[in-house]
DNA sequence: TCGAACTGCAACCACAGGGTTGCGATCTGA
DNA sequence: TCAGATCGCAACCCTGTGGTTGCAGTTCGA
C-alpha cells in the first residue's frame, strides 16, 4: 500500500525521467521519437519507461511497428492525494503535541 | 520552481527516510533518539536528515544540548498539490488529443 | 523481396549515495 | 569538576542505477 507512494516518488526523483513525463505530456509518443528531442540515448529512454511503467505513470500502446507511450495522469493525482492527506496529518498531530505543551 | 518538485521526490523516494518521517509524524525526536528505534546508525540517520532539511521536509529545533527534528506537513502537501495539478493536466490533454483523434 | 526503421537484449562503465566505523568536540547534570 | 551523553566531521565500502555502445530480431514500405 505505502510501498507505492515510495516508489512513485523514486520514479518521481530524477530530471531525465521528468524531462521524458513532460514531454509524453504533452503528446504520446515513442523511445525513438523522445530519443530525438533528449540528450539521451534511445536504450537510457527505453529503461526510464520501463521504471515508469512499473509504478503506473506511463502506459505502453503498439501502433504498428512502433510502441507509443502515453502519461497516465490519474496515478500521479492518486498519489499526491495520498501525500496531502499525510501532509496534513503530520500538522495537525503537530499542532496537538503544541497545544498540549502550552497547557504545562 | 519545478526542481522543487524532483527534489522533494527524491528525498521520498527512500524507504528509511519514511520510516524517519513517520517517526517524526508522531513526535519530534532527534537523530540519537530515532537511531535507538530504527535499524540503522545515528550518522545515517543524520545523513537522511540533512537532506530532508534541504528540501523543507523537516526542520531542527535545538533543546538543550540535543538537536530535534519536526516534520513540515505544509510542504509536503505543497509539493502534492503541485504534482496533482500537474496529474490533471495531463489527463486532459490527453482527453483533447483522443477527441481529436476521433474527429478524422 | 529487400532495405530501412524501430524495438529488445546484453555487456559494460562510472558515479552517486546509503551505510558503517572511528574520533574529536561540546554540553549537561550530579 | 568530571563523567556520560550528544553532536559533527571524515574516511571508507559497496551496491544500485543512470548512461553508453553493440548487435540481433521484427515489421513496415517501396
Amino acid at each position: 500500500m505505502n510501498e507505492v507512494v515510495v516508489a512513485v516518488c523514486a520514479a518521481l526523483g530524477d530530471e531525465t525521467r521528468w524531462s521524458i513525463l513532460t514531454a509524453l505530456g504533452e503528446a504520446p509518443a515513442s523511445a525513438s521519437a523522445l530519443a530525438t528531442r533528449l540528450p539521451v540515448s534511445r536504450q537510457a529512454i527505453a529503461k526510464h519507461l520501463e521504471v515508469l511503467q512499473r509504478v503506473g505513470l506511463v502506459e505502453p500502446v503498439r501502433v504498428g511497428r512502433e510502441v507509443r507511450y502515453q502519461v497516465l495522469g490519474s496515478e500521479l493525482s492518486a498519489t499526491a492525494r495520498r501525500l496531502e492527506a499525510i501532509g496534513v496529518a503530520w500538522e495537525r498531530r503537530l499542532a496537538d503535541i503544541k497545544a498540549i505543551a502550552e497547557d504545562l
